[in-house]
DNA sequence: TTGCTCCTCACGTCACGTGAGGTGGC
DNA sequence: TTGCTCCTCACGTCACGTGAGGTGGC
């Protein structure tokens, strides 16, 4: 029930799932300070260390850099949510990157097959057809694009990116939504 | 308007808007084979290495790594197509990981601040809320699951994930889609 | 003594960027 | 001769993985 170390490298490589090279690592990169003993040198971790690495990997897990988690392992916490909520920003534009990469594959594959062009992506007009066959007509339409750019403007940007619109196309559908009385 | 090379490595990094250093980088990866002449060991380039830059610029803004560009600018049209496809199907991978990455966040984020949980991304319950506001019910939405059910599952899946619910919520959801008579 | 675990370098990965130190052409 | 461009190494980045060569504990 104490809190002494007794726990070898290899130890808690096995229970944490890492490897010994990256808990090396990590130390190496200031983020964990083992016991070491002994002229042999052997590492020695305690409870407060397996806490520490379950902190590092949910972190890691979130896509952060080591220097930021170090930063994250000691600043404030106003200052530790400004970093996360960053991270957060980068996945949009990293996803929005992803996306467009998709879609120029899709025009690269595009002259030799026609059938399944859209892998996993939707069209506009798959879209449009889909609201059209649950019910909607182009009025009902209108109103969901308004109520969506009213309610989360910038999910309803994503979203028209994810159907594959041009910029000047999007533009044009949120200023539409936007003049729609609801 | 003969195929000369006149262009040196300075003049192609300005046109092409590649760096000297990527130039000499594709050179050394085998993508790329300027003349040298003299012993001063210039490169000179010619319009044939301007059009297979070009190439490889749109292969790796689609995020194409240089081993598989090497392998894209020699195999056969079938082989190159398989390895688009696989970057479509690695892309798919990478954004769900984003998205796991961003719900992570979230929850990370969560006990502090409650108004802007959604940055960018709609919750199942303001997906619904917008759809009834355009005018379908609880009936016309299952109509609509159902026909994007069945006309492409894989996006359907793909957007239940990105509402951010967990896999056996989706499970529940796609198989009563797939209940549902058109 | 035999295994097994541990240790410390050091180099490789990926697609470049950034010098250092030196030479050729106008 | 002065700039300017060019050349070839070589090392750094990021988060580790993979040995090599050697030592300590049961």
């Amino acid at each position: 029930m104490t809190d002494e170390p007794n726990l070898s490298v290899g130890k808690v490589a096995k229970i944490t799932g890492l490897s010994r090279s990256t808990l090396l690592h990590y130390e190496k990169r200031g983020l964990l300070s083992p016991i070491k003993y002994g002229n042999s040198g052997y590492r020695l971790y305690n409870q407060k260390h397996l806490n520490q690495i379950e902190r590092i990997k949910t972190y890691r897990s979130a896509g952060l850099s080591l220097e930021n988690i170090d930063k994250l392992l000691t600043l404030t916490l106003h200052k530790s949510q400004q970093l996360l909520e960053q991270r957060l920003v980068n996945i949009n534009d990293e996803i929005h990157q992803l996306r467009e990469q998709q879609r120029l594959l899709l025009t690269l594959l595009q002259p030799q097959n026609k059938k399944k062009q859209s892998v996993k992506t939707v069209t506009k007009e798959q879209w449009s057809q889909m609201l059209g066959e649950a019910g909607l007509d182009e009025e009902g339409k209108w109103r969901w694009h308004s109520h969506f750019e009213k309610k989360t403007p910038e999910a309803h940007q994503d979203f028209l990116e994810s159907l594959g619109l041009s910029e000047t196309e999007i533009e044009k559908i949120r200023k539409k939504s936007r003049s729609i009385p609801l």
